[in-house]
RNA sequence: GGAGAGAUGGCAGAGCGGUUGAAUGCACCGGUCUUGAAAACCGGCAUAGGUUUAUCCCUAUCCAGGGUUCGAAUCCCUGUCUCUCCGCCA
């Protein structure tokens, strides 16, 4: 959520920011819905007051034994007026607040504007493309010839977008995992955490998952319902929600393993093929809650810290600079790691990497006290991915792969693997 | 699943329906004292919003949402969460 004093005292540079983000603000709306609430407000509160001071002008008057008759008589009135006028203002206060909720965050003025991902920036490229004697195999065929990969029984047991992993690929999964949950804990400094994987409507308000983008979330229940998590972002952010942290914790680094969950209601019919798209999949995310004038520093180290997993594994790759079209609803700037995928020819997103700035703090009311103020301050967040777990899977082997359909281990995996170093059927 | 207890400031913990935004203690900040520190003493110390150059002032907030009342932290209802006992269970 945007800084509602920002809103209110320059609405038609936020409109400006927000057509670069491709929003757009209705600006006249605005100024009628906020001259009418502090017309409404000022209303209100006086009457509150007189309510008060009565009350209290009562409660004297009882206590010395006097007649109160008269003055209950002066206040029958004030209970409806006061009634009403709260109703009003309730009202018009949420219409405010559902246009605020409605617009993204201002982009960060060094991201680059552009429609759509063609426009992204590529800042970097890591990595020698391998190179195969044969038509490289994606790891569909790769998988299915060892026998580790199996679409059909995940459609059988849930439906299309599911996936089992058996055998040493599986394994290679869970592998690839500790490797990266490891390197974070022990390299990069951040503090393992284990979250729900099921979360409530709150919680997911608070990154900003709600209210626009229900439909890509997996709902359980009605009454009081629960949400399975598109990110462990939404748990492990929300662990400061209505939190105040003490300077001396600051900053907050956490990593987190999590399944993550999408429905992706929007993408019928693309990447149907494979285990790119999947409605679960692993993912060990990085989340650093820091202070205001940190957080441009913390996205750069935190991109880095992805960076360094894909360059363990020698994974070819490319950072990307998100324009400002393809740039996230809540956040300000986007790097996204995009990993190469012989079978495919094609870098695929394997991380994005991100700065909200104040914007998810707001709503999460994630603040820590500034010992030189006193006060609590709203912190930051960034976040990013280190790394989508099942792509990297893929990734690995496609770029592993070997002539006769074997998959050889990255060298940091092999102790994960128990000493194995060659995957075959 | 059954029975009971509870939710108050950064933390702990008081609070007869009536100047209670809230006692007290701790923590924190400033000061006195001290060679320095500790102790002691004095003072300050919630958050959000409205108005304002600013001070002031006003409003809201004692888990959340309703209700009773002139007036609710306090009474009633609903929900959420926590704790204790019993049952069940990985």
């Amino acid at each position: 959520m945007l800084d509602p004093q920002l809103l209110r005292n320059d609405p038609n540079e936020i409109k400006k920011a927000m057509q670069r983000h491709g929003a757009d603000l209705d600006v006249d709306a605005l100024n009628i819905l906020e001259t009418k609430r502090k017309e409404i407000q000022v209303k209100t509160q006086t009457l509150q007051s007189e309510r008060n001071k009565s009350a209290k002008a009562i409660g004297l008057a009882k206590a010395k034994g006097e007649d109160i008759q008269p003055l209950l008589d002066n206040v029958s009135q004030l209970g409806d007026d006061l009634k009403t006028a709260e109703a009003e203002l309730n009202d018009v206060q949420a219409k405010l607040l559902s246009i605020q909720a409605s617009l993204p965050n201002i982009l960060s003025d060094d991201v680059p504007t552009g429609k759509d991902e063609e426009q992204n920036i590529e800042l970097k490229k890591w990595g020698a493309i391998p190179e195969f004697s044969y038509q490289a195999k994606d790891h569909v065929d790769l998988g299915q010839s060892l026998s580790g990969i199996d679409f059909e029984a995940g459609a059988k047991i849930a439906g299309s977008r599911f996936v089992t992993l058996s055998g040493p690929l599986a394994r290679l999964q869970r592998a690839l995992t500790q490797f990266m949950l490891d390197t974070h804990i022990d390299k990069h400094g951040y503090r393992e955490t284990y979250v729900p994987y099921l979360v409530n409507e709150e919680s997911l308000r608070g990154t900003g998952q709600l209210p626009k983008f229900e439909e890509d979330l997996f709902k359980i229940g009605n009454d009081s319902p629960y949400y399975l998590i598109p990110t462990a972002e939404v748990p492990v952010t929300n662990l400061v929600r209505d939190e105040i942290i003490s300077d001396k914790d600051m900053p907050l680094k956490f990593v987190a393993h999590t399944p993550c969950f999408r429905s992706e209601a929007g993408a019928y019919g693309r990447d149907v093929r494979g285990m790119i798209r999947q409605h679960q999949f692993e993912k060990v995310e990085l989340v650093q809650i820091v202070k205001a004038n940190e957080s441009a520093q913390a996205l750069e180290e935190l991109t880095q810290h992805a960076e360094e997993i894909l360059q363990a594994l020698k994974l070819p790759y490319k950072l990307m600079l998100l324009c400002s079209g393809d740039t996230g609803f809540s956040s300000t700037k986007t790097y996204d790691l995009e990993v190469w995928l012989p079978g495919q020819s094609a870098y695929r997103e394997i991380s994005s990497c991100s700065n909200f700035v104040d914007f998810q703090a707001r709503r999460l009311k994630a603040r820590w006290r500034n010992p030189e103020t006193g006060k609590p301050e709203l912190v930051h967040t960034v976040n990013g991915s280190g790394l989508a777990v099942g792509r990297t899977l893929i990734a690995v082997m496609e770029n592993y792969q070997q002539a006769d359909g074997s998959i050889k281990v990255p060298e940091v995996l092999v102790p994960y693997m128990g000493g194995l170093e060659i995957i075959t059927a």
